[in-house]
DNA sequence: GTTTTTGCAAACCATTTGCAGGGTC
DNA sequence: GACCCTGCAAATGGTTTGCAAAAAC
C-alpha cells in the first residue's frame, strides 16, 4: 500500500536529487486524503516541526507536478489545489464533501473532443475536465433521511 | 454587432445601477479580442486614463461573471483569465495563439458525465471542461509550410 | 569537490477590504 | 434624500526569488 515509492523513484529516476525535504514532502502528499493546497502542506510541515520552508514545499510540488505524480486542480472557488494521481489518467471527480478525488478514464471524452475539434475547426492540443460532486461515502452519510 | 447592450442591459435588468465605471468596464470587456486578465483591464483603463480604480474593475468583473456575461477560465499556466460568453453555453475552446475562445455546446458531454457518475458512484453537481488548441486562423497563419 | 538544493526573508503579484465622498435612482 | 457605488490606500494571501549555507552525488 506504500505509494511513496512511486513518487520517490520518479524523482530519482528523473535525475533529481533525492533529498530529505523532498522525501518529507512526498510523504506529506501521500498522507493527504483528498485534495490539498500548498498552504495545507506548509501548515502540516510546521505542525510536525519538519523544519521545511515554504519555498521548498512549493518547489517540491512543482517537481511532483512535472513528474505527473500530482495534478493541479482549480476548484470552483478559484483556489488551487492538488491531488495525487497516476501519471496517465488526467481527469478527476472531486468530492465537495471530503475532497477525495476519483480518477476517471476516457469514458467517451475523446469522441467528444474530436467532435468539438471538427465543429469548431480548432486543433485541440489539450483539455481539462474537472467534475465536482459528492462521493458515495458522503452521499450515504447524509442520504439516510429521504425527506 | 454591438454586444455591449447585452452586458449593459443585463446590469440594469438585474437591478444594479448603471454607472459610468461599469459602462466603461463593459466597454473594455467588449473590446477584448480573446481572453484577458483583470490586470489587462486595469492596465488598459490606466492607459486610457479612464480614472477607474483596480477595485472597481474587480468588482465589475465579479458582477459580469454573476450575470453570466463573462466566464472565468483557468489557463494551463494557472492564470485566471476571462472570456465573454453567452449566458447559456458553458465550455470554451481557447486558442493558445490568439486567445480567442469559441463556445461549444454539449457535443456528447452530458453522456460522458452520466457515464462517469455511474462508474464512480459520485453524484455530479457541476463540471468544467476547458479545451486548448489553435484556432483555424492561427493554424492557417502557420501551416502554409507542410514540412 | 562540484553542483544541486535548502531555508530564510524579502519581494512580488493578484485580489480584497474599510471607509469617506460622490453618483444614481 | 437614501442607498449604492467608487476611488484610494492599505491589508491580505498566495507564490516566487536572491543568496549564503548545507546536502547530495
Amino acid at each position: 500500500m506504500t505509494e511513496s515509492p512511486t513518487a520517490l523513484t520518479a524523482i530519482g529516476r528523473a535525475g533529481y536529487r533525492l533529498t530529505g525535504p523532498r522525501r518529507a514532502v512526498a510523504e506529506l502528499v501521500v498522507g493527504q486524503e483528498g485534495h490539498f493546497t500548498a498552504a495545507d502542506l506548509v501548515a502540516e510541515a510546521r505542525a510536525r516541526r519538519l523544519g521545511i520552508g515554504r519555498a521548498t514545499i512549493f518547489r517540491a510540488l512543482d517537481l511532483l507536478l512535472e513528474l505527473g505524480v500530482l495534478e493541479r486542480l482549480d476548484l470552483p472557488s478559484g483556489e488551487h489545489a492538488y491531488v495525487r494521481c497516476e501519471p496517465i489518467h488526467h481527469h478527476h471527480v472531486v468530492c465537495s464533501g471530503c475532497g477525495r478525488a476519483a480518477e476517471i478514464d476516457d469514458a467517451g471524452l475523446r469522441a467528444v473532443v474530436d467532435t468539438i475539434a471538427e465543429r469548431t475547426g480548432y486543433e485541440i492540443d489539450s483539455h481539462r475536465l474537472e467534475l465536482f460532486g459528492r462521493c458515495p461515502d458522503c452521499r450515504a452519510r447524509s442520504e439516510g433521511v429521504p425527506s
